[in-house]
RNA sequence: GGGCGGUUAGCUCAGCUGGUCAGAGCGCCUGCCUUACAAGCAGGAGGUCCCCGGUUCGAGCCCGGGACCGCCCACCA
């Protein structure tokens, strides 16, 4: 195709799937495992789950990384995208368990072997999906080695670290209180749960002390549990029960005697200062009953309902139920002194959203402090860089304070435990016990369990891969603030541990993409924008353009106006490149960019400037900054002025085509697809742009020469426009003027093209004067426009000038600003004073 | 209860270690089909930089206090 015959719009849609296409068969994502982990650049995905599909937080996120990734691959270096899924436990097992009920049957049903086949099924059908979708966006992961986190060596993997830990002591089984997630009958760890407010009724229970004399009154939200209360415990110096402590109440409805204990936890001021202790179903409680050696009694099962601990009259009822009844009996003996509406935030399981029921369960559960030492220092020392690095002293904080974790669930699909039960024997290791009798633990691991290895299972360990030293450690992990603890932290830990080397140097902590109107993007609030229509309305690279230009240190908004800043990027570059390349018609050009001109050295600079910027902002992950000044190199220098500047010269294609050449380099990894489709159409530029080096840096292009000559001249020509609009000069005439200003050389012709002037010589009495930088452009007399307009215009401009003028004469009279203000700042103002005064002497 | 962000033009946001920092995009107004682009080009209007104090020759920028919005952590029945 000629270039007259390319279209005058970028047409994404036509465009994405063919370059999309080269760029999977080119297997540029694909790098052969050579060389070490220090010379190379890999970026380890946080995996999808299977079940996902592409939100706005995967789109920014892979923004991101594919603009790092492309940017180090432009660089030379060997690079890789690790890519993979992640099994996703419950969210998976929930999918599939929708899925049973639509055939109208259930995971209990078919058992749990068939449940898990179709699980696996499940997965080859859909879980590709995501993969696809993040193709969309232009994101070269290595799609030629896709992870997923239930494979066979990555179980291999996983085993191989539950059962080190094991060893070590750090993994072990124990009774104790934990989260149960009545929604997905699991137990949950203490970062998957989350307070929500909700209002309760409080209610003030009268506890019969057993000598008879009088009562004791407690509060409770959950009068149920009050079947498994062991205790009454009171402030060892609330003087109202000193002489109690010791003595019994009788539990009501029940009538076992409770002992009334004193411990410092219980808060005097706190209603009645006397607090009822159910040890198995309240986290504080449970503390308390282990430090007095209380009865544990457990009154509410993992189903739910009430056990038959709990009394014949509730056993089998549901807690709520058993609420009722309880407290329908308490008033039958007229035992409730009180009842209140209580407002207060409870512990919600953050898959579910249904409430947590605090219970004591045999579970496994993993000693964190050990690892979580050595972790913390990585990132105390630097080893570890968070960005923005606040999020480093939020991971420190959560370090420092960390706690068992509950890595057992009561699923069927994860990584079941490798830990087998004969009798009282316990076996852990990789593969089955000997000899018979064995049954192995049911429950899998926290999905988090197996994320927390991903940057070095996905490179084969624990085999000696060639993979494992030539991408690990990984350079970058690009990711969403809320999974720092879930994941971040947990993979600094294994990685630790297990490779003696943190798995990352930097973790850049992105925004938060929010809905229009500032609310949280969600499905359920139906406020989620779907980063493929956007794709498909816009293009991807106004998609990630609009991502990353909207990207920050903080939550942004989600904003149409920059994705169209990002469509409009795409089709200005597209019509300066039909421009440049109808000049270049059959030419191929690849000589040396030689300048002919101020304009052309100026372009230069600019663009060595803009290159120079790009790369120091993509490391510095300032993304919306190398997307914001992209945009304005070439729209405000580019376009703007050099495409109009060089019009009509016959000798500046060389630099043209050279700028043209480079800016696509440098806009490719924010911009890939436009980039790479009008790369194809550039006489000289072989192959693939997703291929090409990043446009080297040539420091000795930066003339300030000739950018202050172009930046005076850029002024003058928009003086001269604005002046026109002022005093209304007819539209399209010309203006003869006598041009009386000086440094501008060559450049006054051009001025004069773009001002629509005739430059003349003659004598002739000015009948109006443009001030602009280095003197005036007299207007000679012409009928183009009414003198007495332009009478008035210089008045105002006058008037804005004496008004500076004075500040910098009141600046610069005030002794404190001379004396103590730095030099620089001093001259500065100065020479700003006499240039104001030269003007309004122009005038 | 503790901690962290934020509050700048009608809207969404930039403003580095205090001195051309009062900006961009969109929207708005005016004029243009200027032979790359009318989803374009040119010009323009528009802001007590949340409030109150303080430091400084000079403060969106630093310090103290306050208001409002958002997020995280947290075992007060």
């Amino acid at each position: 195709m000629t270039p007259s015959d390319i279209p005058t719009r970028y047409e994404p849609t036509e465009a994405e799937p063919q370059i999309l296409e080269r760029w999977l068969e080119s297997g540029l994502h694909h790098p052969e495992p050579k060389g070490t982990a220090a010379e190379n650049y890999s970026i380890a995905i946080p995996p999808p789950n299977v079940t996902g599909a592409l939100h706005m937080g995967h789109a920014l996120n892979g923004s991101v990384q594919d603009v790092l990734v492309r940017y180090h691959r432009a660089l030379g270096k060997r690079t890789k995208w690790i890519l993979g899924t992640d099994h996703a436990g419950i969210a998976t097992q929930k999918q599939v368990e929708k899925l049973l009920e639509s055939e109208g049957t259930t995971r209990e049903e078919v058992g749990r072997e068939e449940f898990v086949r179709r699980v696996w099924k499940w997965r080859e059908q859909y879980g590709s999906t995501i993969i696809e979708q993040f193709q969309r966006l232009g994101a070269t992961c290595d799609y030629s080695e896709e992870r997923f986190t239930l494979d066979d060596g990555y179980a291999k993997a996983v085993a191989e670290v539950f059962v080190r830990l094991y060893e070590k002591g750090l993994i072990y089984r124990d009774n104790y209180m934990v989260n149960w997630d009545p929604g997905s009958r699991s137990a949950i760890s203490d970062l998957e749960v989350e307070e929500k407010e909700v209002v309760d009724t409080l209610y003030s229970i009268r506890y019969p002390l057993a000598s008879g004399n009088g009562n004791i009154t407690v509060a409770t939200v959950r009068p149920e549990t009050m079947l498994g209360d062991s205790a009454i415990a009171v402030h060892p110096d609330d003087e109202r029960y000193a002489r109690l402590v010791g003595e019994s109440v009788v539990l009501p409805l029940v009538g076992r005697r409770l002992k009334i204990i004193a411990d410092h936890y219980v808060k005097p001021e706190f209603g009645t200062g006397a607090l009822k202790i159910t040890p198995a179903h309240d986290p504080n409680d449970f503390e308390i009953g282990r430090a007095h050696g209380l009865d544990e009694l457990t009154v509410i099962g993992e189903d739910g309902r009430m056990t038959a601990a709990a009394g014949e009259e509730f056993a089998g009822l549901t807690a709520l139920e058993a609420r009722e009844a309880v407290v329908a009996a308490l008033r039958e003996q007229d035992l409730i002194e009180a009842t209140e509406p209580y407002p207060h935030v409870v512990p919600h399981s953050h898959r579910s959203r249904e409430r947590i029921e605090p219970l004591i369960s045999l579970q496994w559960f993993m000693r964190m402090d050990e690892l979580a030492g050595p972790a913390a220092d990585a990132v105390r020392d630097g080893r570890v860089r968070f960005a923005p690095g606040r999020w480093g002293r939020v991971y420190l904080d959560w370090m420092d304070n960390i706690r068992p974790w509950c890595v057992s669930r009561q699923l069927w699909w994860g990584h079941q435990l490798p830990v087998w039960y004969r009798g009282e024997e316990t076996y852990v290791g990789i593969d089955a016990p000997e000899g018979d009798g064995w049954t192995r633990e049911d429950d899998v691991l926290d999905t988090w369990f197996s994320s927390a290895l991903w940057p070095f299972a996905t490179l084969g360990w624990p085999e000696e891969t060639a993979a494992l030293p030539a991408f690990y450690p990984t350079d970058v992990l690009s990711t969403a603030r809320d999974i720092i603890f879930l994941w971040v932290a947990r993979m600094i830990m294994m990685g630790l541990e297990f490779t003696g080397e943190v798995p990352f140097s930097e973790v850049y902590v992105h925004s938060v993409i929010q809905a229009r109107d500032g609310r949280r993007m969600s499905k359920s609030l139906g406020t989620g924008i779907d980063p493929l229509e956007e794709i498909d309305r816009h293009g991807a690279d106004a998609v990630r353009f609009g991502l990353l230009a909207m990207s920050s240190t903080q939550d942004v908004r989600y904003s149409d106006e920059k994705v169209h800043q990002g469509q409009d990027l795409a089709n200005k570059l597209w019509n300066a490149s039909r421009f440049v390349l109808m000049q270049a018609s059959e030419k191929e050009v690849r000589a040396d960019p030689t300048p002919r001109a101020v304009e052309d050295r100026w372009i230069l600079s600019r663009l060595e400037r803009t290159k120079a910027l790009t790369a120091s902002r993509i490391e510095s992950f300032d993304f919306h900054h190398a997307a914001l000044g992209l945009y304005d190199f070439v729209y405000g220098e580019l376009c703007d002025w050099y495409l109009e500047w060089v019009k009509g010269r016959d000798d500046a294609l060389p630099v043209l085509l050279h700028v043209l050449r480079e800016t696509l380099g440098l806009a490719h990894p924010i911009i890939p697809f436009v980039t790479e489709a009008i790369w194809q159409n550039v006489p000289g530029a072989d192959g693939l742009l997703a291929e090409a080096t990043w446009p080297e840096a040539q420091p000795g292009r930066v003339d300030e020469a000739a950018e202050k000559a172009m930046a005076d001249a850029i002024a003058a020509v928009q003086a001269v426009r604005a002046w026109r609009e002022s005093v209304g000069v007819r539209t399209g005439a010309r203006v003869p003027v006598r041009f009386d200003a000086d440094g501008y050389g060559e450049l006054a012709g051009a001025v004069a093209r773009l001002g629509r002037l005739d430059l003349g010589e003659g004598g002739a009495e000015p009948v109006a004067t443009v001030a602009v930088p280095g003197g005036a452009v007299l207007v000679l007399p012409t009928d183009a426009f009414d003198p007495n307009a332009a009478a008035r215009r210089v008045e105002e401009v006058r008037k804005r000038l004496q008004g500076e003028v004075a500040r910098a004469e009141g600046k610069l009279g005030n002794s404190g600003f001379v004396d103590k203000a730095p030099a620089a700042v001093v001259e500065g103002e100065r020479e700003k004073l006499e240039r104001l005064k030269g003007e309004l002497a122009a005038l």
